[in-house]
DNA sequence: ATGAAAGCGCTAACAA
DNA sequence: TTGTTAGCGCTTTCAT
């Protein structure tokens, strides 16, 4: 008992061939009616699905996608992967996730068991490629995009928020709100979002005859953040910021804890603080946190283009660097420009 | 070029049979210590690694453990994922998602779409359980396991935490704290969660001569509990509770904020709030919330232990429902009992 | 429109 | 220890 049904089963029962009983599963194929009738009555009668690894090995389609991510800490990535996946259940496929953490260090490493499976695609979110990973993939011909990453290297699709702009408009912003000590928390120095942040941010903050007052590494994370803070603001009055941009959402709560409730700071009336991507807790009333939206749902829409265009015709396909605008959005944690309505 | 290099052609190159090199990939296998070498080389040379697929496919052992979810909204999904996922790696396998939300409304369906992957096993997350999805794994001979959520009927394994016990806990913990008028915010009143957390407090409650003061629904949601939360607070103090225990973190982060922001009420100083889960934010300093801490670590250990004992010898392994004991952290959010240290 | 037959890349008897 | 031989469950020519 509990023994797997097969498609010959069903052809037997349904007074067909085998192949018959294929054709009724596969969209698009001949089948007539009646035939297709007896073999739907058959197929449920004994309750039969089509394996779909066995399809995946003749036809070399697995529908599953691998996923790589490395952080789920930060609320951006739970919120994307949810997106991600349902979109693609939309269309047919599934899936398969890997943690490029600690255990399995290494994205090469990684990458070659996403290969195993014989995936459609890949895709890698908020992590690194290797020139090296890139062209095994292109050499197997299988599409990876980068999720919230880029490359400078060409030839590798990427989805991102357009970050050099994002940063641009901080920096504007906090410009107009009268700021004159402006200090920026770095990102991990490796990502190419904190990278043109920074850039975006510094490239405007010239342009109003100002520089970065002041900065500091937070890598992402909630400890080093909360160290940089205490870098930055634990100071004397007159050698303190009157605003920081910090590189992630994720990392601007944790210094706005430090400030408050370490450094006894008001936010915003001391220091205005600006994040980036708009997760969650950044709209709780306790943060309400001024910060440039990542517009995920967008993200993901190109992603699954990207990768389903691929799929559908590999020639046709050139690798694109997407880059989307994200609106600031403005709440209480940073001072407002003169007359901001 | 890129096409896929099969053991055939590893075989010819390294002058051998081709199930000699499927041997020498098969862990535990004979081969002799030249032929490994020989093989080795040659798949080295070619960069063969086999195809998870095809293996499966005849082995039928996918390698791949289906997960169900549908709340990645609430922190502690996406951190338990993530570590199910790497302590399955290690073990070798991997998790292929299904997002059991909206889009593919009822489990039922979903559940079929695993089967489809001929997994080897399922775990379903914060996803409840029909007698019929537990007798279609069973027939199929497939280890399903239930995290955070347990079920009255038998025959099915389940991970939780005690929530019968912590639930009690919060209770002791708040009437050891003085507080008279004790209100319960419930999570979705179909989860086996909710009834075990509310049963254990309402128990406590009862052998300390008191009842639940007020209760409202949050159904685990964040817009729902701050609902529940101006319900049971925006009313005279005279009859407002002075403690309240709500059903997740997720839903106390959202809670405090009401009655801090909203109803401009002191935490602890107005009302003790006490929650369930213990997800990063609740250590985050605007909220120090006190709360039962699920020990994600053990419980998903626990998970995979379930189902790798179940595949490995299906016959001697039985049902079980293990729940795992949860401290109380007590943090700022509640008043403390006289003299706790 | 349908059936017969040939594999997809691999593991697992079975012989040798 | 090794090679030979059968499939795993399916899709896909190729005839009919």
């Amino acid at each position: 008992m509990g023994d797997k049904i097969t498609s010959l089963q069903v052809a037997e029962l349904a007074g067909v061939s085998q192949s018959a009983v294929s054709r009724v599963f596969t969209p698009g194929a001949s089948v007539s009616a009646k035939t297709r009738e007896k073999v739907r009555k058959a197929a449920n009668e004994l309750g039969y699905r089509p394996n779909v690894l066995a399809r995946a090995m003749v036809s070399g389609k697995s529908r599953i996608i691998g996923l790589v991510v490395a952080y789920l800490e930060n609320q951006f990535y739970p919120e994307a992967i949810e997106k991600l996946s349902n979109l693609l259940q939309e269309h047919g496929y599934h899936v398969l996730i890997f943690m490029a953490t600690k255990t399995s260090g290494n994205v090469d490493e990684v990458l070659e068991e996403i290969l195993d499976y014989q995936v459609d695609g890949i895709v890698m979110a908020s992590v690194a490629m290797t020139s090296n990973i890139s062209s095994r993939c292109q050499q197997a011909g299988i599409p990876i995009v980068l999720f919230n990453r880029s490359q400078d290297m060409d030839g590798i699709t990427s989805v991102t928020t357009d970050n050099y702009a994002g940063g641009r408009r901080v920096a504007e912003f906090l410009v107009a709100g009268g700021h004159r000590k402006i200090s920026y928390i770095a990102g991990w120095e490796g990502a190419s979002t904190q990278r043109d942040r920074e850039a975006g941010f510094r490239a405007a903050l010239q342009e109003a005859h100002q520089q970065v007052y002041s900065r500091a590494i937070g890598d992402f994370h909630t400890e080093s953040a909360r160290a940089a803070a205490r870098d930055l603001f634990d100071r004397p009055a007159d050698d303190r910021p009157d605003a920081v941009f910090v590189a992630n959402d994720h990392m601007a709560l944790a210094v706005m804890d430090v400030l408050r409730f370490e450094l006894g700071l008001s936010v915003p009336g001391d220091v205005s603080v600006v994040g980036f991507d708009d997760v969650p807790p950044a709209a709780w009333p306790a943060y309400d946190l001024t910060t440039l939206r990542q517009r995920s749902n967008l993200m993901v829409e190109e992603t699954v283009n990207a990768l389903l265009n691929y799929i559908n015709d590999p020639d046709a396909t050139v690798p694109r660097k997407i880059a989307i605008d994200g609106p600031l959005i403005v709440r209480g944690s940073a001072k407002l420009p003169e007359g901001y309505e």
